[in-house]
DNA sequence: GTCTATATTAAGATAGAC
DNA sequence: GTCTATCTTAATATAGAC
């Protein structure tokens, strides 16, 4: 056994909470020793880079989440509009119904470390990659496919901004419902 | 003569600078200071509340700029079209291009006071509206206008996000090219 | 009004016991 | 592996001279 009092996971879910929540400088260790239940060294022990790798650890997961519940959805045999229904309730998943901040948005502040921003430039690339792709195969031109999907992410990020904002999530939702009428023919 | 160095604009611009690349947490009062060439006493002396009387300040200043360059010229005599061209360009100035974030996207992070929030929101409420009243004016049903001035809103902040995390502001200016129709009828 | 100097608190980080 | 205790630095904030 790795570790004795709690998982990985565990330290790593309630991090990406605070650190969508409140931002990479406003995410103290302390704060994520009290949300954690582990005192400051053993957040050392586990991740010797300190805050910052734990912020590439949280990072990672998200790649995992995104990659299980966004894009595999994405590259089954249904039909594009289905795949594209499935994909937006992973979505719908990972921003809690519109109440959490998109972690991407929250981190790419100036002051994260060159390594932050490459995880973070990666995952926008994967994410409009997968729905350029989908797009495409669902006939339309590869150009078209391109601004679709530029289109359904900046549409995503935009209604997460401005439905925090405003204190209201509706704006998320319609877009959410809008995505299999936008990424396909 | 109120302030003998620096005017009270100049401090607050290059704070709103400072506020909108690296956050409300990630902007120490040691880079204000250093930003506008007063030792931080004398930014107490001028703002007694410290960092969040200068945050304050700063939104306010955002209300005037939105007010002047954006809300002011969808109130003239021209066609709704035109107008919408002409607060575009006051966008388009605010966000440099799309190269800076917007600053209500930035400090909208829970660590924030009340204050704040409640001048962020009113911000934003302010700018539904107007693009509400355009685009009804251009001749939409009052929801449909609603619907529309969300729509270009979220757009918006989607595509400064977007543009940030890939280092590519096209989306910005897409977006931007595409108010017109989105606004009017 | 602005400064030098300083008080106070909290941040990130480590040593060493268990 | 996790802890208590502590180090170092940087943050917010103020006193008081000019």
């Amino acid at each position: 056994m790795a570790h004795a009092k709690v998982s990985r996971n565990e330290v790593l879910d309630h991090a990406l909470d605070l650190f969508r929540t409140f931002g990479y400088e406003g995410t103290s260790l302390s704060a994520l020793s009290a949300a954690t239940g582990l005192e400051k060294p053993s957040l050392y022990f586990r991740f010797p880079g300190g805050k910052e790798e734990i912020v590439l650890a949280v990072l990672a997961g998200v790649v995992d989440f995104f990659t299980e519940s966004v894009f595999r959805p994405l590259l089954t045999s249904d039909s594009p509009r289905s795949r594209v229904i499935a994909a937006a309730k992973g979505l719908r998943t990972f921003y809690g119904d519109g109440a959490k901040s998109c972690v991407t948005d929250v981190l790419s502040l100036a002051g994260g470390s060159p390594r932050i921003e490459e995880a973070l430039n990666g995952i926008m690339r994967a994410w409009l990659d997968a729905f350029t792709e989908i797009a495409r195969e669902s006939g339309l031109t590869p150009g078209q496919a391109r601004l679709r999907a530029q289109d359904a992410i900046v549409s995503l990020e935009g209604s997460l901004v401005v439905s925090r904002l405003l204190g209201d999530t509706r704006m998320f939702h319609r877009v959410l419902a809008g995505l299999p009428d936008l990424l396909t023919k």
